[in-house]
DNA sequence: AGAAAATATGAGTCGCGACTCATCTTGTCA
DNA sequence: TGACAAGATGAGTCGCGACTCATATTTTCT
């Protein structure tokens, strides 16, 4: 657990490093070549491996990132105090796996801990809506879990259109009521 | 079009090729390789490249098969004239997804014929639900077909239990109705 | 400035899996 | 039964992508 200091340029290519895989795995899914991060990131493909021993660890940081912003926008939602706010992040997160190819694969991450925080948010959500009586009370988090990673595959793989997406998750959020 | 008359063994084979194909993808995932496949099938790895040129064209057959099958099923229970037959059939396909990874990837198949007459035979088990009042007179095939997608991708990617399954599926239904 | 330590570089290794083809085997049919 | 075409065989080719390592470059610290 110890944090050692990285030199500049280390920390400055570790983002850039990030970032460019974020993107690339964003644009050609997760087959894309390891090499063509490097390329992006506008560093050589040893300096990819230094910083991320194994393709694995580089999709674990990048996942533990977008979830930390994921939770993050729900911590934000939770503060509204609104009751409809659990469909306002079901939304918002479906809508963002189809476009970052990245987060349909949530489950997949290794590091539980930021899962943790992730269900947790998603649990107080879930209170929130039931207190408002926005959701049936017998709903459980492993549901809306589910459905939640049910609806970013789907969503990815059958390239939903806006106006699908929506009526689709329509029908959901009826269900849950 | 026209259909050559295949000499015996070569007919076996065929058939050999794609039971093995099935079982060997269904538990191993689609990165199985065609080696994986030919050995089960008891054939040389040139055989079943013969036969399907393509690993892809490999997929493509066991999907119009699957598909054919499923359709199969979907028009049985039209027949039963049960205005649940939808979710019925809905439970049957997401339970099959999980176990056979293949019926996951639906939406990529190469042929659209089978699709065709798989949505059509949807259609009407649609129909049939909304004119008993089982569902929604607004609701859409698309959408069904999202949910249903989306569903199967969800029960293998998260590994459902028989009870998370039903509950979800529940969920869905509760939103159709 | 100057040396030591950390980091970057990228050509090269390695394994794997899709696909080929020269050769052998088997089914078919007169 | 014989012969020929259809089919089967499997060692080999090819390309690709993850990962390594000897060497070159930076950063940092005194």
């Amino acid at each position: 657990m110890t944090e050692k200091p990285l030199r500049a340029d280390a920390r400055r290519n570790r983002t850039r490093i990030l970032e460019a895989a974020e993107a690339v795995f964003a644009e050609k899914g997760p087959a894309a070549s390891t090499e063509e991060v490097a390329e992006r990131a506008g560093v050589a493909i040893g300096t990819v491996f230094r910083h991320f021993p194994t393709k694995d660890e580089l999709f674990a940081a990048i996942m533990k990132d977008l979830l930390r912003r994921l939770t993050d926008e729900a911590e934000r939602l939770v503060a509204d105090d609104d009751p409809a706010a659990l469909f306002t992040f079901f939304t918002s997160v479906v809508t963002q796996a189809a476009a970052t190819r990245t987060v349909a694969g949530l489950l997949q991450v290794s590091p539980a801990e930021p899962i943790q925080g992730f269900t947790h948010v998603l649990e107080t959500l879930l209170a929130r809506a039931q207190a408002g009586r926005t959701v049936r009370p017998d709903v459980h988090v492993s549901e809306v879990v589910a459905l939640l990673t049910a609806a970013c595959q789907g969503a990815l793989l059958g390239a939903w259109s806006d106006d699908l997406r929506d009526r689709t998750l329509a029908i959901i959020f009826k269900g849950m009521r």
